[in-house]
DNA sequence: GTGGTCTAGACCACG
DNA sequence: GTGGTCTAGACCACA
């Protein structure tokens, strides 16, 4: 379902929490889809249960997911509206960017990047419906 | 000279790192030019000299810079070269895209903020010529 | 496990590096093995963790062994590969050559040294099965 | 006449010494032939005076080479007689050796380098003849 | 529990 | 003066 990287530094709850607003935003999830279970997700990812919990827990606490109590996870309706989202989202773009000009990658090379992004997340949508 | 942020917890080694090889590679420190030395960039900085210290060897093993043992620190000529470094600033960005484009950023807005980074070089060479 | 010289002016995070770096070549760790804690090791070897840390690390940085946070440090699978080891290995080498010859060592001297250490290399091999 | 490199971590005094006793060894430096003053050389090779003055300190107190106040410093004539001097190289040499084998360099190739090595010596010896 | 970062302060080798 | 190593001890994030 959702594939982490043990290795390369990155913390497995934020690999998580990642690809779960990836698949909510693109739709993959859709709105009030019920979640895996922690014990569940950990057991499947051969990770620590609460490397799940936590993920989760922040998921609720930024209003991307909403917990019933004793029924499970599900994803939160009205998801585009996160507030701060798109900001985080620039200035972790821009950073990016300032790296990647001073790396010599052409502006051409960086719309190209752009788009191969958009065809990965058609195929994405596809392949799950 | 080098600024860094003592909160945000971005490692303090790690953003001077950052602003050495952006700065290097912008032609502001130029090749063979000597570093500010470990005692002295510390006590400007306010922060450790070990601080500095493991900037400098992470600069030095990577080859960005080089040390003459009794003398300083310096520049290496060559910079250029970097391998690896422009695949992982290329990965680094197309994570960064990922999530601009699902944060709903344009794609116009993305080369508009790749423009915006290029003046801010621009004007970050000349204030210092 | 791994001893180390406090003595002798070679720094102590070099000694072990080195040691780590041999038994791994030589299969006494298997990869993906994992090695000591930074703590346990440095209170078995009665020096700072730090050192030990900073042994670590460097290693990381070489691709010979990697970390999982939280869980711990193993050694890398695919070890053969290191780029630059056998040319640095090589020169260093020459050096020691240059200075055996110089100093009369014969030829037929310097085969049976290495034989004996490659009869070095399987007893320890034995030792630890 | 010598070279040293400024890079590279070994210590200028040290690499002086080194070329010093090479090229005694040699013969390239003939016993009681005078060494370049310790203000001439430092000049020469763009070093540090207190650094030759090391170096020729060194040599002295190990019996390398003799200085007549006021006149200069010489090269010891029965220099091969050196005490400990192949020993040391013995143990510097097996170090190397481990290496070399562990980097994956075979046996046939050390003997190689070995007569690379007496070469480099014969053409250096005719090219100051 | 693990590794990672940082501080404070000491000591050494080199030039 | 320079960089390099080491210790002691604190604090944090992650699992």
């Amino acid at each position: 379902m959702f594939t982490v990287n043990l290795q390369g530094g990155v913390p497995i709850y934020e690999q998580l929490k990642r690809v779960i607003v990836e698949n909510a935003l693109l739709g993959i999830l859709e709105p009030d889809e019920q979640l895996p279970s922690v014990r569940a997700l950990s057991r499947e990812l051969g990770v620590n249960p609460n490397t799940v919990q936590k993920a989760y827990q922040a998921l609720e606490s930024e209003g991307v997911i909403y917990s019933l109590s004793g029924k499970g996870s599900f994803i939160s309706p009205r998801l585009e509206l996160l507030p701060g989202f798109r900001r985080a989202a620039e200035e972790k773009l821009k950073e990016s960017l300032k790296e990647a000009l001073l790396a010599g990658i052409e502006k051409e090379r960086i719309i190209e990047m752009a788009d191969e992004c958009e065809t990965e997340f058609k195929s994405r949508k596809n392949g799950l419906k």
